[in-house]
RNA sequence: CGCGGGGUGGAGCAGUUCGGUAGCUCGCCGGGCUCAUAACCCGGAGGUCGUAGGUUCAAAUCCUGCCCCCGCAA
């Protein structure tokens, strides 16, 4: 099938590589501009760019598909538009412009957790079990009938990062079906029911951890942001990033720290909660390289207190 | 010139203000004790103090240039 595709972060890649591998022939990718990346900010061509580069594949890169990106996708007569992660939206004339329309790859069970970042807000909330789907674009943001779909069962724990790899891997067999059976007219699309919630983008406060909370919370939480925005505490003033935290059974004998208190113990870090212990395994002190917890709470004396 | 923190044995840090013997908690090696260890005791190895100059009788410490790592912001 002719098809247009749109995405920019590393979550798109197996999409476009699938549809490739699939035979589908892919007109162009439509991708963010090169954005500045880093402290030193280097010009830095998206994931997608450069998969698109490596497949061989012409690409068109824009924040905006404004008339002018409309004209040049025209001129190339696709048949359907794919979106995964673009991160930009797709408005008519644009929208009705391939004759099967616009679907869009989208990691949540529709239609809750509509919008940015549905999966980092669903492991927050403390859910193991993650969905996606692939879904016709219409106007409504991610409101279109869902052609195909399917979920994955994490542990409590897993993190954001970890999740999307695997929902980006599990999600292109339900893309590739949907682009099917769109081709052969065998799909029977369900509208969104229920009630539908937002998952909004995430900033950086929104890593802030609050240790005082259970301990099931404190670690949803951690697995929601990381790794970005990034989950942190605060100790005097300064912020501490937590690379890697996980739950860990209370050896016998031992209490539970006061909540917000990490203690050594042997080579391990226990960082106590509202209701019981996860393990603190590595953090990031402001202006440091992140380390190992057991040797940065050695050198603050075996106890640290977050504020 | 966006703001800021940092570079000291293998790890994490103190020491720099006010120049004068390389320190702490671990790890490692050897020995001891113990039914046992995240335990304890004894001994030991291991450091061009990021780098290049400068000042000085003397520099981890003061001055200058450069390199590298990181937090925030974007």
């Amino acid at each position: 099938m002719r098809i247009v595709f749109a995405g920019t972060p590393e979550v798109a890649v197996p999409s476009l590589e699938a549809l490739v591998g699939a035979g589908h022939e892919v007109l162009a990718v439509v991708t963010r501009e090169d954005a500045p990346v880093g402290r030193k900010r280097v010009l830095t061509a998206s994931p997608v760019a450069r998969a698109a580069e490596r497949l061989g594949l012409p690409t068109i890169k824009a924040n905006r598909l404004d008339d002018a990106v409309t004209a040049q996708i025209e001129s190339l007569a696709p048949e359907l538009g794919v979106v995964v992660a673009y991160g930009g939206l797709i408005r008519e004339p644009l929208l009705s412009l391939p004759r099967l329309g616009w679907i869009n790859l989208h990691f949540s069970e529709l239609p809750r957790w509509r919008g940015a970042a549905p999966v980092q807000r669903a492991l927050m909330a403390g859910e193991t079990r993650l969905g996606l789907a692939v879904f016709r674009l219409v106007a409504a943001l991610d409101a279109g009938a869902v052609l195909t779909e399917d979920a994955l069962e994490v542990t409590p724990g897993t993190s954001a990062d970890d999740a999307l790899s695997a929902l980006a891997l599990s999600g292109t067999a339900a893309l590739l079906d949907a682009v099917a059976g769109l081709g052969d007219g065998s799909l029977t699309a369900r509208e969104q029911l229920g009630e539908a919630s937002y998952a909004h983008k995430l900033e950086r406060e929104d890593g802030r951890l609050d240790p005082r909370q259970p301990a099931a919370a404190v670690l949803a939480h951690w697995a929601g942001v990381t790794s970005e925005p990034g989950a942190f505490l605060d100790v005097e003033g300064q912020s501490v990033k937590v690379p890697e935290l996980r739950a860990v059974a209370l050896p016998e004998g031992e209490a539970v720290p006061t909540p917000g208190v990490a203690r050594l113990l042997g080579a391990t870090v226990l960082l106590g909660t509202g209701d019981g212990v996860l393990e603190l395994v590595r953090v990031q002190p402001a202006g440091k390289a992140a380390m190992n917890a057991a040797d940065w709470v050695r050198s603050r004396g075996g106890e640290v207190r977050f504020a």
